[in-house]
DNA sequence: TATTTATAGGACCAAATTGGTTCCATATAG
DNA sequence: CTATATGGAACCAATTTGGTCCTATAAATA
């Protein structure tokens, strides 16, 4: 569905969630998955792996828990998605060589990989902390360069599924 | 793993081809799928799904087949997207109003909505005819503003190089 | 030191999605 | 009439995903 998973977006979410305490203090599995309604062993394997990626830092035993390994301004969008999900590639073709069994017949190999690295590039414009400041809306808002719209943005214009 | 589905892969794939034969004789499955190596069946599939979602016009009977429905340079990345993969939103709560049990809860949502149109609007930018000609390596250059390189390009950190 | 609270790291499972096939109906050229 | 094509739907196996559970280990504290 070239959607993120579940896994990546509660996982941008819990960071997001863990960003917008300004105090250093750990939090603990139990506590985020509580705020963000979302189910503990869920949120704890999630948390698990962003630490074990090194973007979170975690505090074992009581008292224990998690925070951000780095500043919020210097973890991109980008960033995330690549340690939650993968690398950012539309096609297998533009992950690197070697992926696809087509690729050395397919005539649009080259044209996914820029095309790949344009997004990438993009969501590499946006940071944790843009998420959690409403600057977020100015930096994007930019990079659209449309007028902000004060209510609901949504992608899909038509009511109908495709099915 | 925020990828194009194979269904999407291949159905660019098939547009590109239909783009570079000049003529406008329709081609049918069975020489589609030979000249790019993929499975009939599947071909034929997403050939039918094209043709309903009026990307191709189809011919049937005897000597017919399938050929674009308007010109290459008119037909977007992002439409092709929408069309075989379902609109272009990084999260359910960025395709619309009540997608995700979440979003009232949810902190970022409007950023989720506005980086969905970053991408989405970055998809629209490229058209069919990019894919196809050589120009696709200048167009997308320059959007992403670097000097065109002239081996491969990958995301990954590239062993090395095949053909 | 024993207990409590927390993460680390797994194995595990059901449900949804995906990639792919098959069959039959219908249209068209010759 | 027949061969060749698409239209449409059902169907299936394999993978992926979302989610749980269990055991081991680390730290704080009573």
């Amino acid at each position: 569905m070239f959607k993120l998973s579940k896994t990546t977006d509660y996982g941008i979410a819990l960071m997001a969630q863990l960003a917008s305490d300004p105090t250093d203090v750990p939090h603990n599995a139990r506590e985020l998955a509580q705020s963000s309604d979302l189910p503990v062993p869920m949120v704890s394997k999630i948390l698990k792996a962003l630490a074990k990626e090194g973007l979170l830092v975690s505090q074992r035993g009581s008292k224990g828990g998690y925070s951000l390994a780095s500043r919020p301004e210097e973890l991109t969008v980008s960033e995330m998605i690549r340690v939650l999900e993968g690398p950012v590639a539309l096609t297998d073709c533009a992950i690197g060589p070697f992926q696809c069994e087509h690729e050395t017949l397919c005539a649009v190999r080259k044209p996914w990989q820029l095309i790949s690295r344009v997004v990438e590039r993009a969501l590499a414009e946006i940071t944790l902390a843009d998420l959690v400041n409403d600057r977020s809306t100015h930096v994007l808002s930019d990079m659209l360069q449309i007028s902000r719209e004060p209510e609901d943005v949504s992608v899909a214009p038509s009511p109908e599924r495709n099915s």
